[in-house]
DNA sequence: ACTCTGTTATAATATGGATATAACAGGAGG
DNA sequence: CCTCCTGTTATATCCATATTATAACAGAGT
């Protein structure tokens, strides 16, 4: 999987690490059972430390999306907890709507962008 | 209208401040030309510094959603920039919806969390 | 033995968030 | 004219976080 970082963003890089494997499992680029990278080779693949990729590992693994195995580094393993996740899209969605509603953007077209975005995920 | 911030929150104070103001818009409790409390007035009210305050009015006058005047401080003012606002929009549902794919949250329930949602908006 | 994995520790640096004090300029109202 | 309230600007300080750098350790595969 291709991972590009901006480094110009004002985005943390292990941030956007993690946003990008996260859209790599949506998009069944990583399945079930896949092991990234290690941190030591995609460090040097992306040109960054070995402890900023460490890092997206372990928000990766606290927030339920691998688990970490000596061996075979980390693996991908969805643990679904739809209560929390539910909670917490409900929150980011609160506040993303309302900057679209200030802006007159319709409802309707936010059902289409999700409409658009969601055929590229499973 | 009711502001509050939770200062254990490992989001910044003043995003946090620039969020809420925004839902307080699109819900209607700010309309196109009521002024904003002062910064010193906001400040005090909620407990934190003038700068912090100042800090979430700059960041709102910047993304168009407040124009300042010296005498009659922020005013609600929205400047609607349709393609930089879904632009904005798509990325940020993107990473969300990559989230929800991954936790099992069907497409469905997405759209029905909007409707949810927009009910108390515009 | 050697090499790869993740893990841990420590340190240095840079950046950003939050606070504090202070001063300045412009308009409002006495 | 003087005072009060606006936003604005300028410093300075403190703390947390992000990033990098070196280094070492333990477990597993070849």
């Amino acid at each position: 999987m291709i991972i590009e970082i901006d480094f110009n963003s004002d985005e943390a890089l292990y941030l956007q690490l993690r946003n990008q494997i996260i859209m790599g499992i949506a998009t069944a680029q990583f399945q079930e059972g896949d092991s990234l990278p290690s941190v030591r080779q995609l460090a040097d693949a992306i040109g960054i430390n070995m402890h900023t990729v460490n890092k997206a590992y372990t928000v990766l693994k606290q927030e339920g999306y691998v688990k970490v195995d000596r061996r075979r580094g980390a693996v991908i393993a969805i643990d679904i907890d739809r209560m929390r996740t539910l909670e917490e899209l409900k929150k980011e969605l609160q506040v993303i709507l309302a900057k679209g509603s200030c802006k007159n953007i319709s409802k309707e077209e936010i059902h289409a962008l999700i409409e658009e975005i969601y055929e590229d995920y499973r």
